[in-house]
DNA sequence: ATGGCACTCCTTTTT
DNA sequence: GGAGTGCCAT
């Protein structure tokens, strides 16, 4: 036996199985808490010790702060005992994919598509699709883009092509579907652009049609672990399937009762099926579970055995006892959050909880808003989970725009976005010409502006517009093709990341948008703008550096990047900034290190645990969610979605309903989730607190009721200033509506309005 | 040509 | 409550 100290100490013997089992086909079925990250990271870092070569080991996640993380673990872990874990292959799918794509994107062969293609996100993709339909004169709303969107990406994750797709379409709606499909590819190629879905398809292709790539790949890649097997779609199935092929050294890690993503084409049969797919496979329960206290796990599996398609298993834990969870009805949105507020900020001041230790999920991104303000209004520190939130705000993907042209003069989307940003007399007229021109010459948009005097029916002035535009790309495309991004000695990656920043900087200068939103700087939100621009040049210096450190780590990404440049150029980096700014996703904006509370969707809080949690929004209609009312499957997603929030707490956990909610301006009153129905009665401590004031001290009366006797709704009141008015409504928090004949209707504060009740 | 304002419509979750 | 569109005034 070999003598690994270390990372096999204190694992239980389910555990120490899987990370011992490295060769052949292994299933690891790891119950929430169970300890699996920890099994994962050792199993990898046993793997090196045992010689390994670290480049021949791959390790999939779905994000790239899971991925971050994990590799911080593995690399402390080989650390201690001085082991070398440069080389070692921890990404996304989706990374993964891309990488693989620049690297043999001509192999490949799609007409369209080279190594230069650019990575289109849900607004370009949604951009792209807009104007597909409208050429397609679909653009009438009996097909929304994003329906249509939705219908061609499970197209892709099932591995469809467009000739299958035309193949099978059978009804009027499906087959506009296809229709649209074959368009919107087209559209695609026609930008050098690829979707999130295609990244994965155009990979599974690849594998399966290029022998001599899949090869390759399988002798570069010879231990293969997967992480979230459960949410892994057809696509990413094949690929998984492809790449082990050979060395049949495959770890798939997951959980069915966490499957969450088979609305985005998660198929969970591939881990129900995993057995028959590889019968001897070997298959490790993690049952035990680590993190959270008896009552909260008995609550949540309470919960889950309410799903019948499933096989129950069996959840334990030894820490007996604990907190009760809460099950709180609140009178609306405002109210339940400060109520999760005052729980939290008991937990802080009383058990010095940290607030990095607390999170808030919620089923959809709009709950956030009130929760936020609340938190912003008390002075607490968080930090909501949209890493693209940052990426998406409209100067910073003007600026991202520009960098695409210069990557992929073929990207209309980006093009268009910037042609006349800052305004410089290109018309919308302008541009319908040279659309026209581009068709009737059969070439790319950006050709036609090229050849801007070649066009028919323009003004002198727009043809000088377009054309200092174009040299201007062309002379940010030359520089960036000619200039070396390394410089030939003494560079400790600064210059490198000074000389990325500096173009990146350059370009904004040039372009004129940073003058267009210095320009605009005169409020406050117009300033943040234009911080936000100088934040995206930090960003890229950062990015430079890190690229830097990575291309000297010897021995990292060898074959899939065999064939890059001798000698990279700014472009290089350029583009390889670019894709990773495209993958990110909202998760990784969280960093535990910050000290703020967190706040994130359901789905974002997959594999992520916190002393205190509260889940907000339990009612019908929000969590179930109303869209899940179609199938008892969708419902039972739901159930694992709310499993999946609950199984994060490890010692407190709050949830709550509102009785009435502002969805969309709209107030309504709800109904409280039926999964609250199916909580425990014994481990679960109900409260309505629906009818309580804002204050929570059992014996204090509450405010509200006592100002409602006070002042009764329709009596009259004077005030000093206003004169009589009429009682409309009290409101909690110690302030009273008044509609005065005089001012109109007024909230008053009880305690400082000097109010007089008359008859 | 450009920018501002009022109108409508839509909203689940995400790489 | 937000984004996108279309119209109007500059």
């Amino acid at each position: 036996m070999h003598n690994s100290p270390g990372f096999l100490a204190q694992l239980t013997p389910a555990q120490r199985e899987a990370v011992e089992a490295t060769e052949g086909p292994v299933l690891v079925i790891a119950a929430a808490g169970s300890g699996k990250t920890r099994v994962i990271t050792r199993r990898i870092a046993h793997l090196v010790h045992l010689g390994i070569p670290p480049w021949q080991i791959l390790a999939l996640t779905f994000t790239n702060k899971a991925a971050g993380e994990m590799a911080d673990r593995v690399r402390s872990l080989l650390g201690e005992r001085d082991i070398d874990a440069r080389g070692l292959t921890i990404t996304t799918f989706h990374s993964l994919c891309a990488r693989i794509l620049r690297r043999y994107a001509e192999v490949l062969g799609v007409k369209g598509l080279d190594h230069t293609y650019s990575i289109y996100d849900s607004d370009d993709q949604s951009a792209l699709m807009k104007r597909v339909l409208k050429r397609l004169d679909l653009s009438s709303g009996n097909f929304p883009p994003s329906t249509m969107l939705g219908r061609i990406s499970n197209l892709k994750n099932q591995l469809v092509t467009v000739e299958s797709a035309q193949g099978q379409a059978g009804d009027f709606f499906t087959r506009q579907v296809s229709r649209v499909y074959t368009a919107y590819d087209a559209a695609l190629r026609e930008n050098n652009a690829v979707d999130f879905d295609d990244l994965l398809m155009l990979t599974a292709r690849l594998l399966r049609e290029h022998p001599e790539v899949k090869a390759e790949l399988q002798q570069r890649f010879t231990y293969l672990l997967i992480d979230e097997y459960q949410d892994t779609n057809h696509a990413q199935f094949l690929i998984a399937s492809e790449l082990a092929d050979a060395s049949k050294n495959i770890c798939v890690v997951g959980d069915p009762d966490q499957s969450i993503y088979a609305w985005r084409g998660a198929d969970i049969s591939n881990i129900l099926d995993f057995e028959s797919q590889y019968p001897d496979a070997r298959v490790i329960a993690l049952g035990q579970n680590f993190r959270s206290t008896e009552y909260i796990l008995k609550a949540a599996d309470e919960l889950i055995r309410n799903n019948e398609k499933r096989k129950h298993k069996d959840l334990y834990t030894e820490r007996e006892g604990g907190v009760l969870p809460q099950a709180t009805l609140c009178r609306d949105e405002h109210h339940e959050a400060e109520f999760v507020l005052d729980c939290f900020q008991r937990l802080h001041e009383e058990e010095g909880l940290r607030w990095s230790d607390m999170a808030v999920f919620y089923r959809t991104n709009a709950l956030s808003r009130v929760m936020e303000e609340t938190l912003r209004r008390a002075g607490v520190p968080y930090i909501v989970a949209r890493g693209t939130a940052f990426y998406q705000r409209k100067e910073v993907k003007d600026a991202l725009a520009y960098l695409k042209t210069i990557t992929n003069p073929l990207d209309e989307i980006s093009l268009r976005r910037i042609i006349n940003l800052p305004a410089r007399g290109i018309s919308k007229t302008t541009m319908e010409r040279l659309e026209r021109f581009a068709i009737h010459t059969g070439t790319s948009l950006f050709e036609a502006l090229r050849r801007v005097q070649e066009a028919p029916a323009l003004n002198a002035r727009a043809i000088a517009s377009v054309q200092r535009f174009v040299s201007t790309v062309l002379g940010w495309q030359h520089e960036a093709h000619n200039t070396a991004i390394v410089s030939d000695s003494g560079d400790d990656g600064a210059a490198t990341a000074h000389r990325f920043a500096d173009f990146v900087r350059r370009v904004l200068t040039e372009s004129g948008i940073e003058k267009h939103y210095k320009k605009l700087a005169v409020g406050e939100e117009d300033a943040q703008r234009l911080e936000n621009l100088h934040e995206l040049i930090s960003s890229a210096a950062d990015f430079a550096l890190l690229w830097f450190s990575a291309e000297n780590d010897e021995g990292r990404g060898v074959e899939i990047d065999r064939e890059r440049p001798e000698q990279p150029t700014l472009l290089d980096v350029l583009r390889a900034w670019l894709e990773q700014v495209s993958l990110v996703a909202d998760v990784d904006a969280l960093d535990s290190e910050v000290g703020a509370l967190s706040l994130m969707t359901l789905h974002a809080a997959k594999g992520l645990e916190f002393p205190a949690v509260a889940v907000i929004g339990l009612e019908e209609g929000l969590l179930p969610h109303g869209r899940s009312n179609e199938s008892e499957d969708a419902l039972e997603e739901e159930r694992r979605l709310c499993f999946v929030g609950m199984t994060r707490a490890e010692q407190h956990l709050v949830m709550t309903c509102a009785r009435r909610r502002t969805v969309r301006g709209v107030t309504q009153s709800s109904i409280a989730s039926r999964f609250l129905g199916e909580l425990p009665q014994d481990v679960v401590q109900f409260s309505d607190q629906s009818e309580v004031g804002y204050e929570f001290d059992d014996d204090a009366d509450d405010p509200l009721d006592r100002a409602r006797q006070e002042y009764p709704k329709g009596s009259m009141v004077r005030h000093p200033q206003f004169g009589v008015g009429r009682v409309h409504s009290c409101i909690p928090g110690g302030y009273v509506k008044i509609a005065f004949p005089t001012v109109g209707v007024k909230t008053l504060a009880i305690e400082y309005a000097r109010l007089e009740r008359v008859e």
